[in-house]
DNA sequence: GAAACGTGGGG
DNA sequence: TCCCCAAGTTT
C-alpha cells in the first residue's frame, strides 16, 4: 500500500470518510445524469461507453454509442466487422487506434473467453485498449466489484478535496489518486461512488469555471476551506501543436472521378481514405507563380512542385488549374496542418500506381470513411 | 517517460 | 483568433 504521507497526503478518519460517501451518493442519486448507457449493466454496452468516453464529451459521444450499438449488438458483430465499417462507425470521433483496440479486444473475448465477457479485474485489463481507468470503471459498473476509476476528473477533485501538490498532467502521480480512491471508495456501491466523482467533476468541479459553493461535499473540500480552490489541480500546460504544411491534389478525370487514396500509414488517421497530400516545408509565396510561369527555373532551386511529384508518384498526366482555394486548417492533438489545394483535370493515366487509390464520384464519397481534414478540404474545394 | 493519437466546444 | 480542455492507452 503506498504511503500517502510521503506525498503530503493526509488521509481522513474512517468516519469521515463513511460521512464523505453518504453525501457524495446521496447527492448522485438525486442529480445523477440519465444517460443511454445508464440504463444498461451489460457490460459490453458499458465498455463501449467507456471507449468512446476516453477524451471526449458526453454530448458527442450519445449518438456514436447508440449507432454502435445498432451495427455491432454483440461482441461477436463486432469482433467480425469489416474495417471500413468498423472506420466508418467511429469516423469524426477521432483517436480512432480506439475502435480497432476494441475490435481486437473483441477478438480477444471470443478467443480466449469463451465469448464472456470478463468479470474479474484481471481479466477486464488484459483486454486491448483497457488501461487503468476503464478496467475499473467496467469491473465497479458492470460488476459492481470494489475498484476505483481514477481519470481527470477524479483527480481534479480529489486534489482540491485535499491539496494535492502534485501535477495531475504526470502520469507517474496517478497512483497517488489510485491509492486515495482504494480508501475512499464505498465498497457497497463502487460505480455509483465512481460515477458520482466524475459527474461532479464534469460541471460543478468543472476544470473551468467550477461553481464550489454548489458542490455537496465542499464541507469536506481542504481547497475550499482554504480559498485555495484557484491552485488545484496542479497541472502543466501542454505544448503547442507543430505546424505542418501541406498541397492537396484534387484531380478529376473524364468521367468527373476524383482520386482518393488509402492511408497505409499505422499511425495519423490510419485506414482512412484521402485526397493525396504531399507535404513541404513551408509554402513559399512564389509557390503559384512556379505553377504557371517558373517550373523548370525553380526546380532547379528547390526540387520538384508539388504538382510534379504527384504526377510521378501516381503516373498521371494532368492539366492544372488556376484557381485559388481558401487555406485549409485543422488542428490535431500535436499537429497543425495548413493545407493548400492544388486541382487539375488528368489528361493521362498509365492506369498502374503502387498505391491503394480509387476514383471515385462525389456521391460515392460517403461510402468510405474519410475523416475531419478530408471533409474540410473537399468543402473548400467545392466553395470555389 | 515523453510523444503520439482527433475533434469540437467554450471563454 | 487563440487557448484550454474532455470519462486515456499505447509505444
Amino acid at each position: 500500500m503506498l504511503d500517502l504521507e510521503k506525498y503530503g497526503v493526509t488521509m481522513w478518519e474512517d468516519e469521515k470518510i463513511l460521512s464523505f460517501r453518504q453525501k457524495l451518493l446521496a447527492w448522485y442519486d438525486e442529480n445523477k445524469r440519465d444517460l443511454p448507457w445508464r440504463r444498461s449493466k451489460n457490460p459490453y454496452h458499458i465498455w463501449v461507453s467507456e471507449i468512446m468516453l476516453q477524451q471526449t464529451r458526453v454530448d458527442t459521444v450519445i449518438p456514436y454509442y447508440e449507432r454502435f450499438l445498432e451495427w455491432f449488438p454483440t461482441v461477436e458483430t463486432l469482433a467480425n466487422a469489416p474495417e471500413e465499417r468498423l472506420l466508418k462507425a467511429w469516423e469524426g470521433l477521432g483517436y480512432y487506434s480506439r475502435v480497432r483496440n476494441m475490435q481486437a479486444a473483441a477478438q480477444q473475448i471470443i478467443n480466449d473467453f469463451n465469448g464472456d465477457f470478463p468479470s474479474t479485474y484481471e481479466g477486464i485489463s488484459s483486454l486491448k485498449g483497457i488501461g487503468p481507468y476503464t478496467a475499473g470503471a467496467i469491473s465497479s459498473i458492470a460488476f459492481n466489484l470494489p475498484q476505483p476509476a481514477v481519470d481527470g476528473n477524479v483527480m481534479r477533485v480529489l486534489a482540491r478535496l485535499f491539496e494535492v501538490n502534485h501535477d495531475i498532467g504526470n502520469p507517474s502521480n496517478r497512483k497517488i489518486f489510485q491509492a486515495m480512491m482504494e480508501i475512499l471508495i464505498d465498497p457497497e456501491r463502487p460505480g455509483d461512488f465512481n460515477q458520482a466523482l466524475m459527474d461532479l467533476g464534469s460541471d460543478i468541479e468543472a476544470p473551468v469555471n467550477p461553481r464550489p459553493e454548489d458542490s455537496p461535499v465542499k464541507d469536506f473540500s481542504a481547497a475550499y476551506q482554504n480559498g485555495t480552490m484557484d491552485r488545484y489541480p496542479i497541472k502543466a500546460p501542454k505544448k503547442k501543436p507543430v505546424p505542418v504544411y501541406l498541397n492537396a491534389l484534387v484531380v478529376q478525370n473524364a468521367k468527373g472521378q476524383f482520386l482518393l487514396e488509402k492511408n497505409e500509414s499505422e499511425k495519423l488517421l490510419a485506414g482512412f481514405w484521402h485526397l493525396p497530400l504531399i507535404e513541404v516545408d513551408e509554402f513559399s509565396k512564389n509557390e503559384e507563380l512556379n505553377l504557371f510561369n517558373q517550373v523548370a527555373e525553380s526546380s532547379i532551386q528547390l526540387g520538384p512542385s508539388p504538382q510534379e511529384s504527384f504526377e510521378q508518384d501516381y503516373d498521371l498526366e494532368v492539366e492544372w488549374q488556376d484557381s485559388h482555394f481558401e487555406e485549409v486548417k485543422h488542428i490535431f492533438s500535436h499537429r497543425k496542418w495548413h493545407v493548400r489545394i492544388l486541382s487539375g483535370q488528368v489528361v493521362d493515366s498509365k492506369e498502374y500506381c503502387d498505391k491503394e487509390v480509387v476514383w471515385l464520384t462525389p456521391e460515392e464519397f460517403d461510402l468510405y470513411p474519410l475523416a475531419k481534414p478530408q471533409q474540410k478540404i473537399w468543402q473548400a474545394y467545392l466553395k470555389r
